[in-house]
DNA sequence: AGATCGGAATCTTTCGAATG
DNA sequence: CATTCGAAAGATTCCGATCT
């Protein structure tokens, strides 16, 4: 067990200069504005100090402790900024970094706010003082800086007794992949092509103009301005625009994926079709757009080099998620859109992001791993073991529905085009009605891909076989439909009593506060604020097995939590699967780094390591014999993962 | 479903000038 | 001097685009 050392930099900051107003850690630490006031320190015999020369001050400390401080255990309350301070100005990386903020995260969930000053108040700790006084000021005078002294002296002391709030609620676990997020954000590990970067810019806005020709862009990026374009040339073959629901009436059908404006993409009309065209390129370019230039930026500050940022524990499932200015799990697949300039840039701000000269990166994926998780969680056996004997579920599944043979089509010959049809429509049902999905909202999803299709030639033949597949699903994987009203029973029933309800591997305990559902890896998800509403009568419309429409009055009786967010067994099914995939990637990630392979980004159900070209195979086998290992709390589950090797993220697709 | 981000629209606050 | 008005600035909300 390594001492502790609680560590908090004051720097300079005005009402222009800060890390609220949109600009990221490396752009506020690497500006010519950055200046440190001071270093605030906890040191393990309990003497606290502040110190001008930061710089004196880290060099006794690396005398003491190590040069990158490895001989002891940084405590921070958002490390991403302190220990950015320690890397870029002090060129000190220490391998064990404790963050309070992302502790606190974890333990209270993600809608308590965890600045420093709420903390202390929630734990009835010290209060933070005030540090208005200091803002827009670049030199402190005596008194100033005696006043700095002990608003940062109250801090360390803060920081130091949060922490030993929380520590011993947390699980170990946890705090191994807090660091690892930290590490993440320091490792050099992920390089930039600025190069590139500057090419795909360049062609983007170049093609832009030539695909615009005579249209304004702010004509079609304005949806008033767009909508009454659209109109307009809509109404010379006497057609009308589309319109949708929205919050406050109805609205203009314009956006990319409503099914209108996918319809006009190969309009008759090459008015309308240019129009439509021009609508998704503006739209999707400023995005792109705003990438490239995050990246050109980092890479003038950084020279090359991507911090790689998630946020610990955003999701309510406690998923990792993007920040600090770009996401780098939402990066645009190139292959995707209608629009051909769209994909090639976003090919090349892949390929832009690329691993140093010599290492390649290794992705590795799990396959399907919610599914498997959900048939392992509701004690589906049958689904389970097919996983087990690497059977392909989707296609048994469509052979079972269609009683005709489904498959990966090997030609182009119908009978074959069929078979991947059907497979398709296998897949759509596996992955999406797992949760409890109504038959009109999965009719729509089936319409995407089969519309054309001899399967479906009416809007009656496509409900009634949706029906089919609904209830097909429902009946053959019966452990899962019944798993919903099960969890939501238990939920409901530890609300209303303020009970401690088991059902299965998960315990729901409640308070007046909130409800916690604890997972088998003894992680909880929080629920705040539950209540159950009253039950509401409700007119429900629905297609019979004959593809008749039917309605039908319910009684509906809806748990809610948070600002109204309602919860019902499909749903907390989600989140409890979501959140075991969630703890089987941060036990991947975590025995990677064990394994000696560094992970340097995680995608919700991909790994991706930095290693040297020579070790690459080698990696990767170890990569995938980990995600198939299950932890001991998941025995029974059968995993599966897949991996790719490649130098840039674009060739990892 | 869960996220982020940007842009546009809308709502809220601030502040100065005009008015009674 | 209090009130009102309107513009400007700031904050919030909604929507759309992107990923898994």
């Amino acid at each position: 067990m390594l001492p502790l050392l609680p560590l908090d930099f004051e720097t300079y900051y005005s009402d222009s200069y800060n890390l609220n107003n949109s600009t990221s850690y490396q752009e506020y630490i690497l500006s010519p504005q950055f200046k440190i006031h001071g270093l605030a320190v906890y040191y393990p015999d309990g003497k606290r100090e502040f110190r001008r020369d930061a710089d004196v001050l880290l060099h006794e400390l690396q005398s003491v402790y190590g040069n990158n401080l490895e001989n002891v255990c940084i405590i921070m309350h958002n490390a991403m900024f302190d220990a950015a301070i320690l890397k870029y100005k002090f060129n000190i990386i220490p391998p064990c970094i404790h963050d309070t903020m992302l502790m606190a995260k974890y333990l209270y969930g993600v809608d308590v706010k965890v600045s420093l000053k709420e903390l202390a108040e929630r734990c009835h700790l010290p209060a933070k003082l005030d540090l208005e006084f200091s803002k827009g000021k670049r030199e402190l005078t005596a008194a100033e800086f005696a006043e700095l002294r002990t608003y940062a002296i109250n801090d360390v002391v803060i920081t130091r007794e949060l922490y030993g709030h929380i520590v011993p609620k947390i699980l170990p676990e946890e705090l191994e992949i807090i660091n690892h997020t930290v590490q993440c954000f320091l490792r050099d590990a992920v390089k930039i092509n600025k190069e590139l970067l500057q090419l795909a810019r360049h062609e983007l806005c170049t093609q832009l103009i030539n695909e615009l020709g005579e249209i304004h862009p702010e004509e079609v990026s304005s949806d008033r301005q767009f909508a009454q374009l659209l109109s307009g040339a809509l109404a010379e073959t006497n057609r009308a625009l589309a319109m949708k629901p929205g919050k406050n009436g109805m609205i203009p059908a314009i956006s990319k994926n409503d099914p209108e404006m996918q319809n006009m993409l190969s309009d008759p009309d090459p008015l309308v079709r240019e129009l439509v065209k021009a609508r998704l390129l503006v739209k999707s370019k400023a995005q792109l757009q705003s990438r490239i230039n995050y990246l050109i930026g980092t890479a003038n500050l950084t020279g090359g080099t991507l911090p790689v940022f998630l946020k610990y524990h955003h999701a309510q499932t406690g998923r990792f998620a993007g920040g600090n200015g770009l996401n780098l799990q939402n990066l645009p697949v190139p292959g995707r859109s209608p629009v051909q300039i769209l994909n090639d840039t976003a090919r090349k701000i892949r390929q832009a992001i690329h691993a140093p000269a010599g290492y390649v990166f290794v992705a590795v994926d799990a396959a399907q791993i919610e599914a498997r998780v959900l048939a392992w969680l509701t004690g589906e056996e049958t689904l389970n073991t097919a996983f087990a004997a690497g059977k392909d579920i989707y296609s048994e599944f469509a052979t079972d529905v269609f009683h005709e043979p489904a498959g990966h089509p090997r030609d182009s010959t119908p009978t074959e085009q069929r078979k991947g049809l059907l497979r398709k429509i296998g897949k759509t049902a596996i992955l999406g009605l797992g949760y409890n999905m109504g038959v009109e909202r999965f009719a729509e999803q089936l319409k995407s891909f089969i519309a054309s299709s001899e399967l479906c030639r009416s809007e009656r033949e496509l409900a009634a076989l949706a029906y089919k597949i609904v209830h097909s699903y429902r009946a053959k994987y019966n452990n899962i439909s019944t798993f919903w009203n099960r969890l939501e029973k238990a939920f409901r029933e530890s609300i209303c009593k303020q009970q401690h309800v088991r059902i299965g591997m998960l315990e729901i305990s409640s308070n007046s506060e909130a409800t916690w559902l604890q997972l088998a890896s003894r992680r909880e998800l929080i629920y705040r604020d539950c209540e159950i509403r009253p039950s509401e009568f409700q007119e429900i419309t629905f297609y019979n097995t004959s593809g008749e429409c039917e309605s039908r009055i319910i009684e509906q009786q809806s748990i809610q939590y948070r600002n109204s967010t309602s919860l019902y067994g499909g749903k907390l099914t989600e989140n409890v699967v979501q959140a075991i995939a969630r703890d089987l990637l941060v036990r991947v990630i975590l025995e990677c780094e064990k394994a000696g392979i560094p992970i340097v980004l995680h995608i919700h159900d991909e790994v991706i390591a930095c290693v040297p070209e020579v070790q690459a195979e080698q990696a990767m086998e170890k990569m995938i014999q980990i995600w198939r290992t299950v932890p001991q709390w998941a025995e029974g589950l059968v995993l599966d993962a897949e991996g790719v090797i490649g130098t840039n993220l674009a060739e990892l697709k």
